[in-house]
DNA sequence: ATCCCGAGGG
DNA sequence: CCCTCTGGAT
């Protein structure tokens, strides 16, 4: 057996890209859900995709901005009606109250602008470090890294792209090997398939985008 | 039956 | 740390 010749890291950084690009194509709800939003609204769908599919957040987000345009439309939206509006999303009580209270927050002390900052935005009631990060890189071009979960940690170890279990550790070797501008949207995409193919217990491998560049280790 | 792309609260 | 919310996928 001939042992393979190791990948430099120059190769590895070529694949991640060419991972990344095939998975935009390949999931490309998950790409329109984070693409030409307004900060309002890239925090409303971020906010109701937790848990939820894109695709389905995709389906309610039209009527939605349509319906609510600013962050006191929001605010003041009556009890149950945006409840109804949201049901199909999952978790639509506990998410309707994160949106009116964020939405609040914002019109009182940020003069309806969605704020640009870390700090400012996990003040916000309902909005926490991913959705933070979400709308900093998808709304405000701070792209600064990757929010490392479950989903983005198993396929990175999968993938051949960090050996690390620490989320803060892996972050780091993702970061490294995907420049800024295509971080935000590599661990949604990363997240995307991780729930629909690369499941944690039986993944599809015989169905997936990225067989041919995904060494498959620990599968 | 079990598992979730998250956040708040005990 | 733990639990809960909630509907849908598997």
């Amino acid at each position: 057996m001939a042992k393979k010749p190791k990948e430099t890291f120059e190769e590895k950084k070529r694949r991640a890209a060419t991972v990344l690009r095939r998975l935009a194509k390949a999931y490309p709800e998950a790409k329109c859900a984070l693409d030409h939003r307004t900060p309002l609204e890239l925090l409303v769908a971020t906010i109701l995709s937790a848990q939820c599919t894109d695709v389905r957040v995709n389906m309610v987000t039209p009527q939605l901005f349509a319906k609510y345009r600013t962050a006191a439309d929001y605010a003041r939206s009556p009890r149950g009606v945006l409840e109804r509006e949201i049901r199909s999303t999952g978790f639509f009580n506990s998410k309707a109250k994160s949106i009116r209270a964020a939405a609040a927050a914002i019109a009182a002390e940020h003069g309806g602008k969605v704020p640009d900052t870390m700090e400012a935005l996990v003040r916000l009631p309902g909005v926490g470090r991913k959705t933070a990060n979400v709308v900093l890189g998808n709304a405000f071009g701070k792209d600064e890294g990757f929010v490392v979960d479950t989903h983005v940690g198993r396929l990175s170890r999968r993938l051949g792209f960090t050996r690390e279990a620490d989320p803060v550790k892996v972050e780091g070797d993702l970061n490294a090997l995907v420049p800024k501008g295509r971080r935000t949207m590599g661990a949604h995409l990363l997240i995307a398939h991780g729930r629909q193919i690369c499941v944690a217990r039986k993944p599809r491998c015989e169905v997936c985008p990225v067989n041919p560049q995904c060494p498959k280790i620990g599968v």
